[in-house]
DNA sequence: CCCCCATGATCAGCCATCTGC
DNA sequence: TGCAGATGGCTGATCATGGGG
């Protein structure tokens, strides 16, 4: 914004060149034939100016940004949501696109971004207040959200903690979910599939608990509590699936905190793999997620909504993983 | 992009007056006067039509896009990395325009994005690669280093763990640093200023062991290789100050293995009070930081740079916090 | 007369602002 | 005072044209 940028008019003078000369040679128009040296020199010049088309002029006249908004309340501080947003920076890459980021939050709302950025598509993983998606439609923004491949993963999650734990000979199972509306989809996919796959394979329905706010001392007693409850008694839980790795080690702290040994008397899944999963002690068995199929889910999905291309294959095919770690034991025949 | 949105012509044209008069009445531009009816009236058609002015031709008519941007290696899965960003949303919205962050990455070069977004600033936090800087510079965006603000908060969090261990009677520490040059910048910091409070309070100098590596099974093995060295002797090491939490607990999982007890043989302290950093076992003492004046200041040197303000304030006053938890004990004289 | 290489002119896209009535 | 007309910002695309071989 300083130097005065290099415009094609700036690169057209110094090759010597006329204007539309450079912008059939830039843009590889096949309607014009130009001669080798006039190409080089062109492209030279252009790159010595260091020109790069101003993108506003640019959007301005093809109609359209290039840019694809993925609008968050907040940067969540979650080594899943990095790796999402890696898959999906790739993929609107791949639709020649680029994906940019912008944080939602009191004094910051779409509508207000919305001067500055003109974005082709919305991309939602969280849910956005009710003000700033309905900001989007009105602009005739198409809003795509990502809830819905990534419900498939949480279900397949959720699923694979109940598999996992029943394969240790697990039978009687608790589910500690959240009550927090902002991640509302995800708990409550991942708990109605824990109970579908609790079902399946024959299990007694899984106890709830549901907490609400963040995993804190308070969720701490609150667990303690709930678990007291539910490890006494002729039929004890004997496993809790929790519904991520923050949440695993508020249980774990609540198991404690209550003279129970992890995994001795009861075995504890998280979800997410957090880097400081590993660390814990007892280290957590967890649910770990691979995003490469939903990033290429998201591109055929852009391509089809923005470009017009095929509808979107419906397969995200990954498969969650467990990683068994200590905080989980094989439970001995009775 | 569908349904043909509303143009600052189509307001016009409803509101029976000229696209002037619109663009005057809806900038709130003192240059003109209008009657209120008329005021009135162009105003509920814009909002009837839901127009939004064209971030690009707006863009391209203002020479200046509005849109600041950061940059970062891939989006770091950290607290305060959430935390910082929040802070400069604020701050760039301080100034009338929107902060988006990008995730460089390989295949995703901020040359490629440079076409869809013409940011007035970037902003940097981790370095970038050097292709990527350059290609700001040739462009002549301005780039801003975020680094010089933090590098105080971090030098004041690597002092505070020192003064902390020292008030708690401690004097011979070792230091856990980190040679990753992502994060480099923040590391040394951190140790200087380590190292310097060290002196200042008389203490011997610290004994420095670096890791390579994320914090994994492979850095617990090097860790506690180190440890063993440091705490055996006549004058063995008793606490230790890690460079972020995840590093702390990497410590605590190898003094653990080499069977030493946290606090009892060691104190350790993190930086970032990350959610997990109260759930482990122990709970970790850490240091945390508080954006809001560098978000402040982020603001005032924005304000210099774009709108050719004053000169940024260089007071950046917030200091980080000692969170005193289980994984540091006051030390018993001899 | 056609091919190769290139030019100049023009337009549309939407907005903010200056000048003029 | 209250409003309208014209202009420019930069790009990408296309058309009509034309010299040289």
């Amino acid at each position: 914004m300083n130097g005065r940028r290099a415009t094609a008019a700036d690169v057209a003078a110094a090759a010597g060149v006329s204007r539309s000369t450079v912008s059939y040679i830039l843009n590889g128009s096949d309607q014009q034939t130009f001669s080798p040296q006039t190409v080089a020199r062109v492209r030279a010049v252009a790159a010595d100016l260091a020109y790069t088309p101003h993108a506003a002029a640019r959007a301005l006249r093809k109609g359209q940004s290039g840019i694809v908004l993925l609008a968050v309340p907040d940067v969540p501080a979650s080594a899943n949501f990095a790796k999402l947003v890696a898959a999906l920076t790739d993929a609107v890459r791949a639709t020649n696109r680029s994906l940019a980021t912008l944080a939602i939050r009191p004094g910051n709302r779409l509508l207000d971004s919305l001067r500055d950025i003109s974005p082709q598509a919305l991309l939602e993983v969280l849910p956005l207040p009710e003000e700033d998606t309905a900001a989007a439609v009105a602009a005739s923004i198409p809003v795509i959200s990502v809830a819905s491949p990534i419900e498939r993963l949480d279900e397949a999650a959720g699923a694979l903690q109940v598999q996992h734990l029943a394969a240790l000979g697990h039978r009687r199972l608790g589910i500690l979910t959240v009550s927090d509306l902002q991640v509302r989809p995800f708990s409550t996919s991942r708990l109605a599939a824990a109970r579908t796959a609790a079902a399946d394979l024959g299990l007694p329905a899984p106890d709830v608990m549901a907490v609400a706010g963040p995993p804190d001392e308070s969720a701490i007693t609150a667990v303690a509590r709930a678990l007291r409850r539910l490890t006494k008694g002729p039929d004890p839980v004997t496993a809790l699936c929790c519904f991520n790795d923050l949440f695993a080690a508020v249980a774990v702290a609540a198991a404690r905190s209550i003279g129970l040994d992890v995994p001795r008397d009861i075995s504890i899944v998280g979800i997410d793999d957090e880097p400081l999963a590993g660390l814990l002690g007892p280290t957590l068995t967890t649910i770990r997620y691979d995003y490469t199929g939903t990033g290429a889910h998201m591109r055929d999905l852009l391509r089809h909504v923005l470009d017009g291309g095929p509808a979107a294959t419906e397969t995200s095919s990954d498969a969650p993983q467990v990683i068994e770690r200590e905080s989980t034991r094989r439970l001995d025949h009775e």
